[in-house]
DNA sequence: AAACATATTAGACAAGTGTATAATATAAGA
DNA sequence: TCTTATATTATACACTTGTCTAATATGTTT
């Protein structure tokens, strides 16, 4: 029941990449051309960083030939609202409004960012 | 410019017990009692996560007879403030109404805390 | 079938984090 | 001052994460 399970920033910055991806499944190299080029990873982290994706159960994979396939198995949405519930517990009580206070406080949002705050709970009712 | 650094989950807590306490400077025996306790340390592990949380000046720290005191530099919201931002910024594209809507999308909140969200709002208008 | 080119795998390693044991200081008592 | 009790320090070690080099496998060209 607990097992959110954060991941290290770079196998997170990796399942950005298959999550954005409209195909599956997608090669090793169309992994790095989409993220690990920018990151400047050599094939063997990106590929160290998909194993243990796999591990975890995030993904699973297949070689045709002498390539890889990739396959996305973890929701995107439900993987970041438990990191994000995670967060909020552990660092703000569980609370959006103090969340809010506490990072925009006196300070003052933009009225723009209020008028789609106020929208977004109009919405909610 | 960008060194919030999150702190690791050990050392956090034990920053968490000193922002808590209103004495100050406290001796590791305090700390002892108010975190190690609980989460099972042995005294030379709650000193090593102070040695750390010295060295990333979260602390300094000074030694009366045997014991050593240790005082709080690193301001709470200020760092809370920190990392809640860049949590923000890299799950979220850096919108709290992204955020909410996620998190709470269809499944809604009690109205308690639409309202309790509401009147935040309007008390920052 | 040999030789090439190239993708993947195995393994390694440093830094960071959680945690502890053994050694050392130092206050207090005998 | 010698001994004892106890707090601190020095180290060490296992795991995780970020990264890579060297070895291996496999498809393609002669």
């Amino acid at each position: 029941m607990d097992n959110i399970r954060k991941l290290p920033e770079a196998e997170f910055d990796v399942m950005v990449t298959l999550w954005d991806c409209k195909v599956s499944p997608v090669n090793t190299a169309y992994l790095m051309e989409n993220v690990g080029k920018q990151k400047g990873w050599k094939a063997p982290t990106l590929i160290s960083f998909l194993s243990r994706l796999e591990e975890r159960g995030f993904i699973h994979s297949e070689k045709k030939g002498k390539e890889r396939y990739y396959y996305v198995d973890a929701h995107r949405e439900e993987y970041i609202r438990g990191i994000t519930v995670d967060f909020l517990k552990r660092y703000h009580a569980g609370s959006f409004v103090k969340m809010m206070d506490l990072v925009y406080g006196k300070n003052s949002l933009s009225s723009r960012e209020l008028d789609e705050m106020l929208r977004w709970l109009q919405e909610q009712y």
